[in-house]
RNA sequence: GCGGGAUUAGCUCAGUUGGUAGAGCAACUCGUUUACACCGAGAAGGUCGCAAGUUCGAGUCUUGCAUCCCGCACCA
């Protein structure tokens, strides 16, 4: 009683407390970061890490700079800081570059959102003005997100952060532009775009949703056929009737007839198209085109080099084509269209219960309305084969490996990528247009003006979809094409992000890489899941179940939180996130805590430069011990995090604390000198606060810098060695 | 329609090359003798979606089916 009260007094006031989450990870952090060892540099001009030593580098992918965090940002800090921290204590020349991202379009509408609070509108400023605010608002609220990754133990190296328009960024973004121009990659063209008559953008895919609704279903008569539409305002141009070639209901008709009928505005000329992209089964098996205003009419009209007219402005208003319906919104102009068909006898009958979905801005969800528009191109067909080639040849690892099937089919199937966008809050794309004859130039040092034809060149004013810079990110952040950097830290080791950027991002950066630097852009690509809350349902605000890593933070301890993110978390697998399980993990670190409190009480006195000396059952367990290490270890160069986490937790605190804890405390209550019972217990504390470091950074550093160490120079636990298997 | 995934204890999920079914949480019983009640001890809980096949042996491999989720395509 007496001698334990005396050990007592030699331990840390703290650790006579349960743990303390709050106190203890702030100061921790700033030690980490002062240190400096979060740069590789530093670590090898302090001897931590040999100049030699294999690089393992991951690059964060950025988020974004005008957003706090979400549990989703929070699963992939924790991953990428366990195979940091790992391969940091490995020993290997270990960097994991941080970043930001502008957010394209995401940014735009904030501050949109922002300028009509105070009565403003981007539409009365100069493009330069209104970048400029965005990049300042941006740049104000950057150090929010910093901060949210520095909660959450991220231990990468901010010396080397990258924002995704930082100017050399911008420079070598448009350099690439320009390069591949020259090469041939890049052509100007006019295609479909999505366009949202709101934010006078067009929208690539993933900016758009569809939506169910109901709309009526006209029958009109056409000539001899009657054709069925939803959107009878797109009809005024109709002047090619399409139908399957093999349909018998309509043999008699030849592909390239012409006939007259009685339409809208009066009797126009029809031209009879045969196309197997008609559905025999759909409405009447025959449909009128409108080119310019939808995907799959452009695409016939293509195949059969048709003429295309534009029927509704960027606005949404008719065009002089509608003749007396020209600068009618088409949503008060349908009602208007059909009042007038009804007059004129042409409508055969009305569907008012047809259902189908409207491809709706993500945003606004104002309906989409296609347009052809004038764009620059990326021929993906050269780079694609690229990228399949390398996959093919085994050079990146996919996790789990069933998305290198994903990957391939669509890098097969991949068609030439749109990447201009009608917003500011991007990366000028450094191109002329030809006012007189459209053809368009790469200039990114803006000297031309003008064209090969006479016409005079002026300033694209587009920008860059977000993909084409963040696919040259595993470059770039590394400071492509200048710093030596690249040539030390790329190709990456590790891409570690969400499985839906299978197609969005990942293959892009494949691509880029391949093509810029005849480089694979990393080794492996490690996909997670979406983090959802307890009952498997997607985290959303209006839910209401949105759960905030700071919150959960300040409440739980980063370290639970991490814990909570990884156990049982199988890769590309979705994750449900309860409170009690994060909770289950910061009762473990309590646990720690207070083994560690036992352990370093009844330790009290011993000469740690002696001798080890086990009895024969000790030796056993510390066996064990061994064999343990030498199975996470392997586990953890596979990238399971998932078990080696739950192995460690039960090794804590089932068969250290539970079983061999209780057992040497026997020993020592039997022989105060008891040795072998003494260095079991040391021997496991601090190796299993060693291998737990990657998992839970906060409370194992705290322990580290309580227990005395066997060597003089005590280093941070962020930099010692990972425990040997031996 | 094409592709991917899932189906194991009440809930959320592990289960590596086939060899007696696992964890956390919840629920149950008992216990506060000094690391810890943010604890300990104990018990309970599953025809591994269904059917067939391969095998001495199948949660695991093969085939078919069912249900659910996700992505892509289509929607005149």
């Amino acid at each position: 009683m007496n001698e334990t009260f005396e050990n007592r007094a030699n331990l840390p006031d703290k650790l006579l407390k349960p743990y303390n989450s709050q106190e203890t990870e702030g100061p921790i952090y700033k030690m980490w970061e002062e240190s400096g060892f979060f740069n590789p540099d530093v670590c090898i001009e302090k001897g931590v890490t040999k100049a030699d030593a294999k690089p393992f580098t991951v690059i964060m992918p950025p988020p974004n700079a005008n957003g706090r965090l979400h549990v989703g940002h929070a699963l992939f800090v924790t991953l990428e800081d366990i195979m940091t921290r790992f391969n940091r204590m490995q020993g290997k020349r270990t960097l994991w570059v941080p970043g930001a991202d502008h957010a394209g379009f995401e940014t735009q509408i904030v501050y949109e959102r922002k300028l009509e609070k105070e009565g403003r509108s981007r539409f009365e400023m100069t493009p330069e003005q209104l970048y400029k605010e965005i990049y300042d608002f941006t740049i104000e609220n950057k150090k929010y997100m910093e901060d949210d990754v520095r909660r959450l133990g991220a231990s990468c190296d901010w010396s080397r952060e990258k924002f995704t328009l930082d100017p050399d960024i911008v420079k070598n973004v448009q350099q690439t532009f320009d390069k591949m121009f020259k090469d041939d990659l890049i052509y100007r063209g006019d295609r479909i775009v999505n366009w949202c008559s709101k934010h006078q953008t067009s929208l690539s895919e993933v900016e758009t949703e569809y939506l169910e609704k109901a709309d009526p279903f006209y029958y009109f008569q056409y000539g001899p056929f009657v054709i069925g539409t939803a959107r009878p305002e797109t009809k005024f141009g109709d002047k090619y009737v399409v139908m399957h070639p093999d349909d018998k209901r309509y043999a008699e008709f030849k592909h390239g007839d012409k006939l007259t009928v009685e339409w809208i505005n009066g009797p126009i000329e029809t031209t009879i198209i045969k196309d197997t992209a008609i559905d025999m089964e759909f409405g009447t098996g025959v449909m009128t085109i409108t080119p310019w205003h939808s995907q799959v009419d452009f695409e016939i009209a293509e195949r059969h080099g048709l003429d295309k007219e534009q029927i509704i402005d960027w606005k949404g208003k008719l065009l002089p084509i509608a003749e007396e319906f020209a600068g009618i919104h088409i949503s008060k102009a349908r009602p208007l269209i059909i009042e007038k068909m009804q007059s004129k006898g042409l409508v055969v009958k009305v569907d008012n219960d047809y259902k189908h979905n409207v491809k709706t801005c993500y945003k606004c969800n104002t309906v989409i309305e296609p347009q052809i528009k004038d764009q620059w191109f990326v021929k993906m067909r050269p780079l694609a084969d690229r990228a399949l080639e390398a996959v093919n040849a085994g050079k990146i690892k996919f996790i789990p490996n069933n998305y290198e099937k994903i990957f391939k089919y669509w890098m097969e199937n991949t068609i030439d990528w749109n990447i201009s966008r009608q917003i500011v809050w991007g990366i000028p794309i450094p191109a002329k247009i030809c006012s007189k004859c459209k053809k368009g130039y790469s200039d990114p040092d803006d000297i031309m003006t003008t064209c090969d034809c006479g016409g005079e060149l002026v300033k694209d004013t587009d920008t860059f979809d977000t993909w084409f810079s963040s696919g040259q990110w595993t470059l770039l952040a590394l400071g492509y094409p200048d710093s030596k950097d690249v040539d030390v830290y790329h190709p990456t080791s590790v891409m570690e992000t969400g499985h839906d950027l299978i197609f969005k991002w990942i293959p892009r950066m494949v691509i880029f890489a391949l093509y810029l630097k005849n480089e694979i852009a990393f080794e492996t690509v490690y996909l997670h899941g979406l983090v959802n809350d307890e009952k498997g349902q997607k985290m959303s605000k209006s839910k209401g179940n949105v759960l905030s890593p700071i919150d959960l933070s300040d409440q739980f301890g980063t370290d639970a939180l991490r814990m909570a993110l990884v156990v049982g978390n199988t890769p590309g697998n979705d994750l449900a996130l309860s409170k009690d399980k994060i909770k289950a993990y910061s009762k473990f670190a309590n646990k720690m805590w207070n083994a560690t409190r036992f352990v370093l009480e009844n330790i009290h006195g011993m000469d740690l430069s002696a001798p080890i000396e086990f009895d024969q059952e000790d030796q056993i367990s510390i066996d064990e011990l061994k064999t343990l290490i030498k199975e996470i270890t392997q586990e953890m160069e596979e990238y399971k995090f998932y078990i080696v986490s739950e192995k460690l937790y039960h090794a804590f605190w089932d068969t250290f604390a539970g079983t061999i804890l209780e057992r040497c405390k026997v020993k020592i209550t039997e022989d105060r000198n008891a040795k072998s019972a003494k260095w079991t217990l040391y021997i496991y504390l601090t190796t299993l606060v060693k291998a737990l470091h990657p998992f839970m950074p906060f409370i194992t550093e705290e322990l580290w810098s309580i227990i005395p160490q066997m060597t003089e120079d005590k280093k941070l636990l962020m930099i010692e060695s990972w425990p040997e298997s031996v």
